[in-house]
DNA sequence: TATGAATGAGAGTTCATTCAT
DNA sequence: TATGAATGAACTCTCATTCAT
């Protein structure tokens, strides 16, 4: 009765399969960027064949976008979520968003994606452009918004909103090179709370002493 | 007949090979990424045949930590030429030193260097040590040096130089990544002073609106 | 329209193709010698593609090796069978061996094996120890191990039988080289069954003359 | 008065050259085997440039068929010269041709042309027919004549000389091969006279016990 | 449908040979 | 004439992709 036998060897789970894939190559692209990537070697850490990889993914290029949408887009909402939160004063709702993403980048894998974006963007314009869009854009809009509702509030100088969101930001993504590029050439280690400390002090406050 | 036998085919230039190779190749790396780069590409763009590169460089990742480490010697003498020029308020030697580097990234192809490090240093350590031990350590003596200067003249807040240090780097790093990354993706362009006068006016003066 | 679709272009044979490629690179390397052997030529010999080769042996040394190995352990089990069948006279012994051999030598296309060793020794000294150890150890055991014999029991001379067992080896040896690399030098061909015959003649008996 | 100024830089030895660079080419050809000699490494061994041995030899090819012709060549007069000297009894002479050959392998490094030979008979054909033809032949000439001269006088028994010449010659070759296969498998060393005076024994006494 | 053996284009590398100097 | 930089064909080896099973 070979019927009555249970589940058939494969279609085990058919449908987690996808994103098991996108996890492991994930993982591996982060590691190793692009090129040096084996398929051999995504497929054996998902736990199936490297033939199988090709039912869900038609080629590795296909598979790298589809690892970096994936990824990105199950940070964006939560993104947006925080910043539709903005009651409260324009300093805090920036220092909150800075927090969010600071501890986001110190605990999740995700942070790889950034680096791997900027490391393969060469050769891979759409991911590049795909990260602007999405990631870059939609940052750019939630910083940018922030700083001039704060001007307009009154609670921030009058800065030059255009240029400055990119300044804002700059620390979070020296924050994310640091952890996947020097992080083993620092005996110390690397803090990202008093990172973010640090930088909030500086962007609120600025360096020069303020005279009596 | 002199006419007869025009240019022979080839010429030994012994001398000056290595620099022309250690350019193309800095092109290249820079474009592509260490995997991507055909050796045949570099040698075509040199001018010389694939094999010639053997005579001068033992193998493929050889070629790439010398076009790394001669790319970096150049830059570092100057980086340090202009820390010994301290004389003037800690405000204008650290705006100096952003100036300058902000000058150098916008107009050198040398930018690429970094961009390259951070791409390639999963599968380069030696190399990520490297740069870390000879650029961001200088860097650090250099910009924490100037901090505790002027917190110690009473011309700074006494804030965690420590940590700081990277805050104020962070903006060059992003704007190196910009130049390498996203140029393409902005419509209007990148522009550099722009970004520069921003960073010094944040990073000096914060975001915080003072109180008359 | 079963005629429309012949054959397919290449099998499925895990299980045979190792000894496949074994047999066409036993016959290539033997032909040329280990340098001169193309991989490429070895794959068409045995039917497959060059990289195929790879999936099997990890690369032309690890080949070369396994060629090697598996060629003479064919052979051992045999010739350590024939030893113990030692009943009868230590002259008919080893009259037997010397015969039982220098037929494996004169049929099989395994003799190829010991000329390759001796030509690749300086470059595989590994191949080289395996060889000795494996084989010549073997062999002299067995040889040495009749001499004494047979001097114990009165039917040999007391020989050196350290140094002499070399001596009843070498025109086994001899037949191998002249297989391999004088037989199409000679015009009349090379007789194993008259060389043996003139071997044991020479070995049991000498040269010199009786004194009646 | 450049004139005045003594020897050329080169031309200093143009005559010594060919004997260096063939020396030279011997000891790599021996070294490594055919394929795996490197013209630079031959080059630099005897002193000159790569492309001096140009001037000499037309190719690698031709070269290694020159070192095989030079090597044997000043052998071969020797030999010629010992087997004039047929005083004495055909015992004797016997002895002294494979006392005196065996003197000569076990201290000249020319006993390397032998194997390389055989290791290259199958990719240079002609230098086996050499070899044949040149030595071989000679070789067996000499043994040839002294056996039939023996037999003729009643020293020898009545033996199949068109075979048994191969016989006597074997154990020279293995002593060639031993020096240059295995003699760094055996932890003793290997002892010519000792290999010689066992091979005279058998061969002049054969291995059978004489009933008295 | 899942597998992984087989493919084959293309990469890095070597080196005999040539030829500008 | 001697040199060694330059060449380029040829080799080993890799790995994304296909397809017989």
């Amino acid at each position: 009765m070979p019927e009555l036998s249970a589940q058939p060897r494969w279609q085990r789970r058919a449908v987690d399969r996808p994103q098991e894939l996108l996890q492991a190559a994930l993982a591996e692209f982060v590691e190793r960027g692009y090129a040096a990537t084996r398929l051999d070697q995504v497929a054996r850490r998902a736990g199936v064949s490297k033939g199988s990889l090709y039912r869900y993914y038609q080629n590795k290029a296909e598979l790298f976008k589809a690892v970096v949408r994936s990824a990105l887009i199950a940070n964006l909402d939560e993104a947006e979520a925080l910043a539709s939160a903005h009651s409260g004063g324009s300093r805090e709702l920036l220092a909150a968003f800075l927090t969010a993403f600071t501890r986001r980048v110190s605990e999740s894998a995700l942070s790889g994606i950034p680096k791997l974006v900027m490391a393969e963007a060469g050769n891979f314009p759409e991911i590049a452009r795909f990260y602007f869009d999405e990631v870059i854009q939609r940052a750019r809009n939630l910083i940018q918004g922030i700083l001039e509702r704060g001007v307009a509030r009154g609670e921030f100088r009058n800065v030059d909103t255009d240029y400055a969101w990119r300044v804002v930001i700059a620390p979070l993504m020296l924050g994310i090179l640091w952890k996947h590029t020097f992080l083993a050439c620092e005996p110390g280690g690397f803090d990202f709370e008093r990172h973010l400390r640090s930088h909030l002090d500086l962007l609120l406050d600025g360096l020069a002493a303020r005279e009596a």
